[in-house]
RNA sequence: GCCGAAGUGGUGGAACGGUAUACACGCAACGCUUAGGACGUUGUGCCUUCGGGUAUAGGGGUUCGACUCCCCUCUUCGGCACCA
């Protein structure tokens, strides 16, 4: 006990100590599937083993918390679940230096935070603990993987990817940000592979519809993060036809309207069409520019303000509305994997081939008058179609005149009466490359045969386990590791029974998560991936407690997952989490914890000298829970006094204990004020504002040391009752405080399990209320009145008023607004 | 460039269109103390001639009344970005 804590009497340690080992006893937090209760599902994301928990992890469990234990006490069945998302690169890293297996650092690790998250003193059902690196959870993965496949929603192809060099795997598009590997920040290339994919494109229309109906309880950053990245946008595709060549060019475009301008045709370089579409003449210069492209990393792609370049193909294509003959080009602004890989270049609306035209002189073309004032080059605003047709050209069609809006639509159904385009949806998502050539992960379960192609596992011999790999063996070199364990790579087509091979590619971590709260429902059902039944039971997910940081990984497609496994009948929800939290960062003087800063705060170093409760509740009382938190401005032992003060009052009450919250008769004002109380923390935990839920719970222990010492003493039975609500307010936050408070005010253990108190609804109504009075907007002047009195009596009593009639000072009172009993405003 | 969110004391932050600054932290004075990262009391936006005046990034507007709603500007943060 340290010396601080001797004075006060309460040992924050010694406290914790005594309480782990009754809670185990009582196992207070498992969730009954059977039982009649309404049920709750709030969902915190869980975590990867990664060394200890820090306090990022201490801050979103505080939270989470909140709400979990809050539907406790309100009475629900709570299942309140937690895993491990145990496959991933670290551990194979960690491996690869120390020659050990990655198993032997996940599981360690396991154990440490699963130790650290007990003693954190987080309300979870521990029976349902998962992992997703072990087979009984890995298996259902690649089950769903199949079953996927089945339904055309898994597949191989070969195309341009994303390949980190330093973690020596390809990435998904979601995992490249501004260019660089979203996990260790390495500059991504691009390389040709046959890889696996999830058709997440087949419901990128559904993914958007959907947003709207989650809009109103998912954080807008989220939402709007998923909109951009989806990125629908309506357009129309034109064929333009090429001499000699039986398929016409398709390019999609927004701007249909414009054709009339459009004086040249651009090919992705590096698009399989520019290379079949150059002409020998060109194919020298062609295959310098495209070398000079590929040299160039993505970073340097990326940049929207370096010069536009590209190469003639020495081909022209007839634009299908004006008949025109317009040359065809190669350049690197146009992405290969967008749209159809061809733009039609329109330089009047397009600043982009503005600059492309201007530099290779090509002709521009207005097709949209501009405002009279515009001084700008393209111009890609509101206006009346102009030139469409130019005066004198032969067109069948003529839109002239006609806003945006009106001519695009009459192009369209020009192009589709004409056979040569048609109106036309495009989508910014891609497909999801979930390969991944490293070792820990799930292993895809195909089988290459030369004779059958593509075989699956079959079910039965599921789970198709990794072999024991480990240290040297695990060494990226750009190829799985799995494929150089032959035993293991080598097996018998299970169609044909000739020679064949494994694929020895893994799955993306994101596929493990996609889902895990699926399997939280019935972790250890040993027949199948998730018991339906169960599942719709509890699911959707009340609250999904977690990261911002996967608004379009994670969160995207764990979406997916729920839509493609609805369609599979085996879900009767079509959305997973129906409301979402984000918590923001725990930061350190401004900064982002980090080993280079040297401003990192360890979690273990702070519950060691302030205490589990203390730690909890600085996190939520900080402010809003999405708000970033500067540990270096906040005050844990500010939170430990609070505690102390809190607890004090539990020793200071000196009527007996019976039935909990039942006060008959005592202090009116402090019943007044637990009730209130009450009544505010209940919205207040609902709408996510702990931090003021937190400030109630302080004023009530105010109010009740008052009552304590200069009102109506320790003996009031008002004084128990907000002691008892004090104690179950701050179970919410502080489990170790509220239960040591709670037996000292005389019960048994389990304040977490007691319940909400009813509120009589007589102690809501106040006595008196301040109704304020102001004249021309300003506050002249207070009454304390009757909460119905009428609007007439408090319009006298504020024109009686002393200091009222001073600042009306003789002059003509034109109107009152009376808002009783509230306010009273004289208008001058 | 496009889209979104947000700007309130020395600090973290409160505030159904109706008392701006709740609750804390910090600071100051006093009390209790051998002592204090302890406890308690009081004070604490700014200005003030003590009547008041004035303040929610800046400027307009709506309203009897605006931190709150609308418009413009500035700043910060986030998403998307050569996406046709």
């Amino acid at each position: 006990m340290s010396e601080r804590d001797e004075q006060v009497g309460y040992d924050v340690h010694a406290t914790e100590a005594k309480w782990l080992p009754v809670w185990d006893e009582l196992d207070p937090f498992r969730a009954d599937d059977a039982s009649p209760k309404e049920k709750r599902y709030p969902l915190t994301m869980f975590p990867y083993p990664s060394g200890d928990l820090h306090m990022g992890h201490a801050e979103v469990m505080a939270l989470h918390d909140v709400i979990a234990r809050y539907w406790w006490l309100r009475g629900y069945e709570v299942m309140n679940p937690m895993g491990w998302d145990s496959f991933g690169l670290p551990a194979e890293n960690a491996a690869i230096r120390n020659d050990a297996h990655p198993a032997e650092y996940t599981y360690a690790n396991i154990e440490t935070q699963y130790h650290s998250f007990k003693k954190y003193g987080i309300a979870f059902d521990w029976s349902r603990r998962l992992h997703t690196s072990d087979p009984e959870y890995y298996r259902w993965t690649q089950w769903l993987f199949l079953k996927f496949r089945e339904r055309g929603l898994a597949y191989r192809k070969n195309s341009p990817v994303n390949w980190c060099p330093n973690d020596q795997t390809v990435l998904a598009n979601e995992q490249v940000v501004d260019g660089k590997c979203e996990r260790c920040g390495a500059e991504v290339t691009k390389r040709e592979l046959t890889q696996w994919y999830f058709k997440i494109t087949e419901y990128a229309q559904e993914l958007l519809d959907d947003l709207d109906v989650l809009a109103p309880t998912w954080p807008d950053r989220v939402v709007t993060a998923q909109r951009n990245w989806i990125g629908r946008s309506e357009g129309a595709h034109l064929d333009f036809r090429i001499a000699g060549r039986d398929e016409p060019l398709t390019v999609f475009t927004t701007r249909p309207d414009t054709i009339f301008g459009t004086t040249f045709m651009v090919v992705a370089v590096d698009s399989a069409a520019a290379e079949e579409l150059v002409t020998d003449g060109q194919r020298a210069a062609f295959e310098a520019y495209r070398e000079e492209i590929r040299a160039a990393s993505d970073i340097e792609r990326l940049a929207t303000d370096r010069p536009k370049t590209g190469v003639d193909l020495g081909i022209t294509a007839t634009n299908p509305v004006t008949g025109d003959e317009i040359p065809v080009w190669a350049t690197d602004y146009v992405l290969a994997d967008y749209g159809t890989g061809i733009v039609m270049g329109v330089p009047g609306g397009d600043q982009r081939d503005w600059e492309f035209a201007t530099k290779f002189e090509l002709p521009i073309i207005r097709t949209t008058e501009p405002p009279a004032d515009w001084d700008g080059e393209a111009y890609n605003g509101e206006g009346a179609a102009i030139n469409s047709p130019a005066t004198g050209t032969a067109s069948g069609l003529d839109i002239n005149g006609m806003p945006v809006a009106e001519a695009k639509s009459a192009t369209i159904a020009f192009l589709e009466q004409s056979g040569t385009g048609r109106g036309t949806v495009n989508f910014r998502l891609r497909d999801w490359l979930l390969s991944r050539q490293r070792y820990w992960g799930v292993p895809i379960p195909i089988i290459h045969c030369d004779t059958c192609g593509e075989v699956p596992v079959p079910y039965d011999q599921l789970p198709l386990e990794l072999p024991e790999l480990k240290g040297a063996d695990l060494k990226p070199k750009g190829v799985s590791p799995l494929a150089a364990a032959t035993d293991w790579v080598n097996v018998d087509c299970p169609s044909c029974g000739g020679p064949a091979t494994r694929d020895s590619d893994t799955m993306d971590t994101f596929v493990d998560s996609s889902w895990y709260f699926l399997r939280y429902c019935s972790p250890n059902d040993d027949t199948q991936a998730f018991d339906s039944a169960l599942v719709n039971a509890w699911m959707p997910c009340d609250i999904y407690v977690g990261g911002v940081e996967h608004a379009v990984l994670h969160l995207l497609y764990a979406r997916f997952f729920t839509k493609v496994l609805a369609d599979m009948g085996l879900l009767d929800f079509r959305e997973p989490f129906a409301a979402q939290l984000n918590q923001g960062f725990v930061i350190n003087r401004g900064k982002k914890m980090s080993k280079s800063l040297g401003n990192g705060v360890s979690l273990g170093d702070q519950l060691a000298e302030f205490g589990v409760d203390a730690v909890r509740l600085t996190l939520v009382f900080a402010g809003p829970p999405e708000d970033d938190i500067d540990w270096a401005e906040m005050s844990p032992g500010g939170s430990l006094r609070f505690l102390q003060r809190a607890w004090r009052l539990s020793g200071d009450v000196t009527s007996t204990a019976g039935t909990p919250f039942v006060a008959e008769g005592g202090d009116v004002a402090l019943r007044k004020q637990t009730a209130r109380t009450l009544t505010d923390a209940a919205e207040l935990v609902e709408s996510y504002r702990f931090n003021v839920m937190i400030a109630r719970v302080m004023e009530l222990v105010n109010a009740t040391r008052k009552t304590i010492d200069s009102g109506a003493g320790p003996t009031d039975p008002a004084v128990r009752e907000a002691a008892e609500v004090v104690a179950m307010l701050l179970s919410l936050v502080a489990p170790y405080t509220a239960e040591e408070m709670w037996e000292r005010l005389g019960h048994q253990p389990g304040v977490a399990r007691s319940s909400w108190p009813e509120v009589d609804p007589a102690l809501l109504v106040e006595d008196t209320v301040t109704a304020v009075v102001q004249v021309q907007g300003k506050v002249r002047g207070r009454l304390e009145v009757s909460p119905d009195i009428s609007e007439a009596d408090l319009e006298a009593a504020a024109l009686a008023d002393e200091a009222v009639q001073r600042a009306i000072d003789g002059a003509e009172v034109r109107k009152v607004i009376v808002r009783a009993p509230k306010l009273v405003n004289i208008v001058l």
